[in-house]
DNA sequence: CGAGTTGTTGACCTACTTCAATTCTCGTGG
DNA sequence: CCACGAGAATTGAAGTAGGTCAACAACTCG
């Protein structure tokens, strides 16, 4: 992990405005910049932890690994996003991993820094708890739907979530490249039932991966599945 | 639900002490304390947010139904807990019910004053903060083991769950009366599969089941069992 | 052009869930 | 005090989703 050139702090410096979120400009004169590789990991779970993270450009996976090939990938992150977070927490380990999925620039923050600041700024602290109850709500949900949901129906929630964050052009492209290997931990599915299931959706003109592209042709019938599952679990 | 007759404003209240955790004393002044019967509803999910719940004495479950028959049971919260703070998020609405597994009594503090006393008070948000910081932790880690572990390994990892959070007494009995469809609804399994494998438990003399009662004889064989599901997934 | 990944597919296999049948328990009214 | 009915406990049998494995195709990259 080497030292970006856009290491900064003034105001003026564009990098370092977008780098954090615009509920944060309390923090900007400590902090440093990276830049990491394709593939490249970020932290680790069970590293100890020393800051917090902002990513300023590029696309970062938040996963758990539980053996040598099968991971879960909890979230993605993107330009704007905060990770590490979690290490706020009583344990002062990061429980997940974080890996880039494409050239990526980040911020890096000292997390003594980071909580003296917090102390200081009410309103940012504030703000940034009403951050955490809203993913802990959308934690919980999540949990609750990988419970009760079968494979499919959390493929096409998947995608859909995918298409809610990083959007998609003009084509129904998502903007965002994605193995089929990244899909199927992010579903919390085997590789091949994961391609078993696309199959189909292809087949039925729902979806279409071309490579790591995914294209999105009939996103009613996704839902659709979504909400049967729901109820065909009766 | 009505309204208990312990409702205190003073200090010298013992109810009232009690009622809150030792980290919030600031909101003493504005609160409520209600009654409810064992099986009464507190919330119910997308019932709009009104306000945050303490407990002062007995035990609630937080659950997620989605389906007549079915629901999974999120957490068991008990004296001391907080209840409803993911109504705090942005989403206006409980996303989970919340239902009395004894007579418990609640202290109920509206989310105005709440959010306003937060706002004044940058220590208790600060530690608000960091409380969410670890449920969230929690609740991803939570997340991650019902998607990878088998169904007797969650049975385990429930057993150890409620002794951590509830106790056992001398004869190694869980402070805590739960019906059989309740811990099934907690491991997250079906009520005879729960059946099937605390038989199983029970013939090899790792707990016990009476009725409601629960009482673990070899913990060291439970949390043997997790860590072997860990390794058996290769 | 081979050797090594990475896609694709089919055939099992297993851990659950679901369903159905039976027994047990306990409250209630005759 | 007993009978009886409702609901829980208990158990077995059958069905199924989806994970695992193994084989092959196809696409890289030297």
């Amino acid at each position: 992990m080497k030292e970006c050139k856009n290491v900064c702090d003034t105001q003026s410096c564009f990098v370092c405005q977008r780098c954090l979120p615009d509920w944060l400009p309390a923090v900007k004169a400590q902090r440093i910049n990276f830049e990491v590789k394709k593939g490249q990991s970020i932290f680790a779970e069970n590293d100890l932890v020393s800051g917090i993270y902002f990513i300023y450009s590029g696309t970062v996976k938040v996963h758990k690994r539980w053996d040598k090939d099968k991971e879960l990938i909890i979230r993605f992150a993107k330009a704007g996003d905060i990770m590490g977070h979690l290490g706020l927490g009583k344990d002062p380990k990061y429980p997940v991993s974080a890996t880039a999925l494409e050239p990526t620039v980040l911020c890096y923050i000292d997390r003594a820094f980071f909580e003296s600041t917090l102390k200081v700024n009410t309103d940012l602290t504030f703000k940034l708890m009403h951050f955490f109850a809203d993913e802990l709500q959308h934690s919980r949900k999540s949990m609750l739907d990988f419970v009760h949901m079968s494979v499919k129906a959390r493929i096409a929630k998947s995608l859909i979530a995918l298409r809610n964050q990083f959007g998609m052009s003009a084509d129904n492209t998502i903007n965002l490249e994605l193995s089929r290997q990244d899909l199927a931990s992010f579903s919390g599915a085997s590789y091949e039932t994961l391609f078993k299931v696309v199959n189909e959706l292809t087949l039925n003109k729902i979806v279409e991966l071309t490579g790591r592209r995914i294209k999105i042709l009939d996103e009613a019938e996704l839902l659709n599945i979504i909400n049967q599952d729901n109820l065909n679990v009766k």
